[in-house]
RNA sequence: GCGCCCGUAGCUCAACUGGAUAGAGCAUCGGCCUUCUAAGCCGAGGGUUGAAGGUUCGAGUCCUUCCGGGCGCGCCA
């Protein structure tokens, strides 16, 4: 099959709208839209415009008259070779796009090192995910954030945005008051404070039990706190090395993750101490400061309680220590102001909402946000336990990150030991950590970030399914076939061609990958990336079991070889963007 | 009480933002390894989309009310 010349179209989904709209207004519709989508079945074709009968509606005409009209229209345009059309229904017009221009486009996807994704204009885009509290080991809440806030970098990034990862971690504030007291107590008796921080988890447990068996301690605790808020030099001392030795935790755990946050990306909640009595006295200057029982706070006409009351932000207590909201809007006015961001995205639990909407209220009031800025919330579900109940990090019950990464990767490694026990034992480490963390992170990504849901060690360390090791094992099949074939893809010259249905399938979605990667940052949902590549991976399972590749004649098999790179290709592309490595073999 | 989120197959989730007969994966049942890796493929069963109204050519999706769940709502983060 000779492909057609012809101009680049990269997106096809976008590229048809276009062209449906342009038919419409040339017949008089200007303000309509073609709404053209991807077919729901596919007796429907490839794709298939939904507009034509809420135009024709507008116009008081026919919707059927009119999608004749159109599809007359574009059958006499330049996409006529290219395409069928097919009246359908009330007035849905069925499109099928021809092999010749299916293979034409795998041709200019093949060739492009952006698998046909195109460039957007460059915004400056500050993403908060992940964002751990200091005082706490990291526990299964934070992959949320975590994972779908890497994801989101990710694609930003590949979209042409500057992205500037934040990782606000909590390292301040009332709750470092008993750790700092038992590192006090630890090093009066004579401690070895090294050795006792190597084990973070036990430490914050002593320190916890203590503060609720001990008054004598408990009172200590809160003094530290005072002192660590005055700038007590020795008190600083002990900060500081606990927050070292805790990052550098955090920092294992995103490394054994796969996540790209690094030390670099920490900028800590203390790091806006110096800017509270500032941001403070220009809210107070500006008129937004009320006192109210001795605390100052906020109050904006948008957030209103029971009976008509407005709902006071708190940003300075009656003791006159500053609470967290502070501390964020000095973030926000910082990230506005300085940091002249477009947007700022929170990738945050949703219970969060109300105060980051008063935030987000308060600093665009002060004039730290301007009205182009975008300062955005984008909230996900709590994660519940087997019994529907939110996890809750004081009563224990909480799953440590650590714990549950470490369950994944030895899980692989056993079942890779059933699977293919001639590979050697680095081989069976590296991909038993990349299989088992890639499964947990697409367990969380692979869920609308909306919606609750319910923690399940074996749902999220499954590896049959709808999982990351079944695309991955998609993956490695086709490296497979190339190591059999014993030849690379760039030695292969044989033009696409398009004859069995599973390959017309696996075809077409291949070229989706740009439109559906534009969804994906419409609303930050990685779980429609995934669903797309779970799909391109079902269709290559089909195609392979259905079309054998090294055994067809000369040209079929290049064909086919092709098909499986460009296969291979936007796998392992779209895994990376999810942050999720692909392996030669499982 | 007020506000936000949610309710879809036994379970976990989709449904491209108003489109055609609501789809996958687990689990269950039945087939497929002398053929490119069976972490796979092919097939079957399984639904009053929490309930009732409304908007219109057309509703899981939009509006109202109700039921059920989760979470917020002055000095924790």
């Amino acid at each position: 099959m000779r492909p057609l010349a012809g101009p680049k179209v990269m997106n096809l989904k976008k590229y048809l709208d276009n062209e449906f709209e342009r038919a419409l207004t040339a017949l008089g519709q200007a303000d309509a839209t073609a709404v053209v989508k991807q077919a729901s079945k596919p007796e429907f074709g490839h794709y298939q415009a939904n507009g034509i009968m809420g135009a024709a509606k507008k116009a008081k005409k026919n919707p059927r008259e009119l999608a004749e009209q159109v599809a007359e229209y574009i059958r006499e345009g330049k996409l006529k070779d290219l395409l069928e059309l097919e009246i359908a229904g009330p007035g849905f017009i069925n499109i099928r796009l021809n092999t010749a221009f299916l293979c034409r486009e795998l041709e200019n996807m093949t060739s492009d090192n952006r698998l046909g994704v195109t460039r957007f204009a460059s915004e400056k885009i500050l993403i908060d995910y992940s964002s751990p509290n200091l005082a706490k080991e990291m526990h299964i809440g934070h992959l949320r954030s975590t994972a779908i806030g890497d994801a989101a970098v990710r694609v930003l990034e590949f979209l042409g945005h500057e992205v500037i990862r934040a990782n606000h971690v909590g390292d301040w504030g009332a709750q470092f008051g008993s750790l700092l007291a038992y590192m006090d107590k630890l090093e009066s008796e004579g401690a070895q404070l090294a050795t006792e921080l190597k084990d973070l988890e036990i430490f914050y447990q002593s320190a916890s039990s203590l503060f609720k068996s001990d008054e004598a301690f408990a009172a200590r605790a809160r003094e530290f706190v005072v002192k660590l808020q005055s700038g007590d030099k020795k008190c600083l001392g002990l900060w500081s090395r606990f927050i070292e030795e805790s990052i550098r935790h955090c920092q294992a755990i995103y490394d054994l993750l796969d996540i790209s946050l690094t030390p670099g990306d920490v900028k800590a909640e203390s790091a806006y101490n110096d800017m509270l009595d500032p941001t403070l006295a220009e809210l107070e200057e500006k008129g937004l400061i009320t006192l109210s029982e001795g605390a100052k706070c906020v109050f904006l006409d948008e957030f209103i309680g029971k009976e008509g009351e407005p709902i006071p932000a708190i940003v300075q207590k009656s003791d006159g220590g500053y609470p967290y909201m502070a501390t964020d809007i000095a973030a926000a006015k910082f990230r506005g102001q300085e940091l002249g961001v477009d947007q700022a995205l929170y990738f945050v639990d949703g219970r969060q909402s109300l105060h980051l909407n008063q935030l987000y209220a308060i600093a665009r009031k002060a004039g730290f946000i301007s009205a182009e800025q975008n300062f955005r919330h984008i909230p996900f579900g709590t994660i519940l336990n087997k019994e529907g109940r939110p996890f809750k990090t004081r009563d224990g019950g909480a799953v440590k990150l650590a714990d549950v990464a470490d369950e994944a990767v030895t899980r692989a490694l056993s079942l890779i030991g059933d699977k293919n026990p001639d590979l050697t034992e680095d081989e069976k480490q590296n991909i038993a950590r990349i299989v088992g963390i890639g499964a947990i992170k697409y367990a969380e990504l692979s869920k609308n970030r909306k919606t609750d849901y319910i923690f399940d060690w074996d749902t999220m360390l499954s590896f049959e399914g709808n999982t990351a090791p079944y695309l991955q094992y998609a993956y490695t099949r086709i490296r497979s076939i190339f190591r059999r074939a014993d030849t690379t893809p760039e030695g292969i010259n044989h033009p696409f061609a398009l004859i069995e249905a599973a390959e017309i399938s696996l075809a077409l979605k291949l070229l989706q990958y740009p439109e559906t990667l534009e969804s994906v940052i419409e609303d930050y949902q990685a779980n429609i990336l995934c669903n797309y590549l779970f799909e391109v991976s079902q269709l290559f399972m089909s195609f392979y079991e259905s079309c054998p590749v090294l055994k067809a004649d000369e040209a079929t098999r290049g064909a086919r070889l092709r098909l499986c790179d460009l296969s291979a290709r936007t796998l392992q592309h779209g895994l990376g963007l999810l942050g999720i490595k692909t392996v030669e073999q499982m």
